[in-house]
DNA sequence: GTGCTTGTTGGCCA
DNA sequence: GTGGCCAACAAGCA
């Protein structure tokens, strides 16, 4: 599930748990996919003892920073989630990380196991943080930045396009669609056949999308909501493009599905048209 | 059993 | 060298 808003969703469910919070206890899964690359055992005696004193979500990464320089980041993959769980819980089968505070279980749990968990001691900015592109809602993002993008990738589909975490970071597959349904663009044209206004209406939808997915997740105070569903309206086509014999909340007209990019893709055919 | 799945990477080919 | 496509990764669900 989890995309640009999903992800800043599960930084909050833990950092308000536990900020301020040291980690007494570090469990980390036998299986070892999610932990590739890491050193183990200075993972575990870098976090062991570490205070939690803030974290960040950019693109699809997250990164917990703790005392002594101690940098976790987590990439959810396909099937990832953070949650918080009472203090003495027993890990399943796909929990892959287990960190013991002085009063919650803060657990990374992913059944795919597409998710990866990195890590760096150091003052400097670790690579994997280092390396993501500038946010969608920053003044990086600009009308210029996308239309060369989508120049240089001219033959791909526009779906394809939007997917590419180098100029669109943190868009995944329903948010490709959300954007290019709002944006009136069918998800097959070349990528290098928009017109440049099309292009600026992309740029503009791919912002809205953004900034509104994040509103959804916000909630009030500190307070969460149960999950990013109940904060999109049903005006959106997030709420419509799984249901069996779903329609386009604007026009009324059948949704159609088909692989584009290599990805499930749903449109509107009332609204988005290949020309 | 079959055929899907909200992500990323590396290999192949033009 | 660059860009585009696709299989692979793994497990759960309908």
């Amino acid at each position: 599930m989890p995309e640009l808003a999903e992800v800043e969703f599960f930084r909050k469910r833990w950092h308000q748990a536990a900020v301020g919070e040291r980690v007494a206890t570090v469990l980390t899964h036998d299986r070892k996919r999610l932990l590739r690359g890491l050193n183990l055992p200075q993972f575990h005696r870098a976090l062991t003892g570490a205070q939690l004193e803030s974290s960040h979500a950019a693109a699809k990464q997250m990164a917990f920073r703790f005392s002594g320089d101690v940098w976790l980041g987590i990439h959810l993959g396909m099937s990832g989630e953070l949650k918080v769980e009472a203090l003495g819980y027993s890990p399943g089968k796909h929990d892959h990380l287990v960190l013991v505070t002085e009063g919650h279980t803060l657990v990374f749990t992913d059944p795919r196991m597409f998710g990866r968990i990195e890590f760096h001691v150091g003052s400097d900015v670790p690579h994997w943080w280092k390396r993501l592109a500038p946010p969608i809602l920053s003044p990086a993002f600009t009308v210029a930045a996308v239309t060369q993008f989508l120049t240089r990738r001219g033959r791909a589909p526009i779906k394809a396009v939007l997917l590419m975490q180098e100029r669109f970071p943190g868009v995944g597959n329903w948010m490709a669609d959300e954007i290019l349904w709002r944006s009136s663009i069918h998800p097959a044209r070349r990528a290098g056949t928009l017109q440049p206004e099309e292009i600026r209406t992309l740029w503009r939808e791919c912002r809205t999308v953004c900034r509104q997915a994040f509103a959804a997740v916000a909630g009030r105070g500190d307070t969460l909501p149960a999950n990013l569903n109940v904060g999109i309206p049903d005006t959106w086509l997030f709420n419509h493009r799984w249901r069996r014999g779903g329609r386009c909340p604007k026009s009324g007209r059948p949704l159609a599905h088909a692989t584009i990019g290599g990805r499930t893709t749903c449109w509107s055919p009332a609204r988005q048209k290949l020309k």
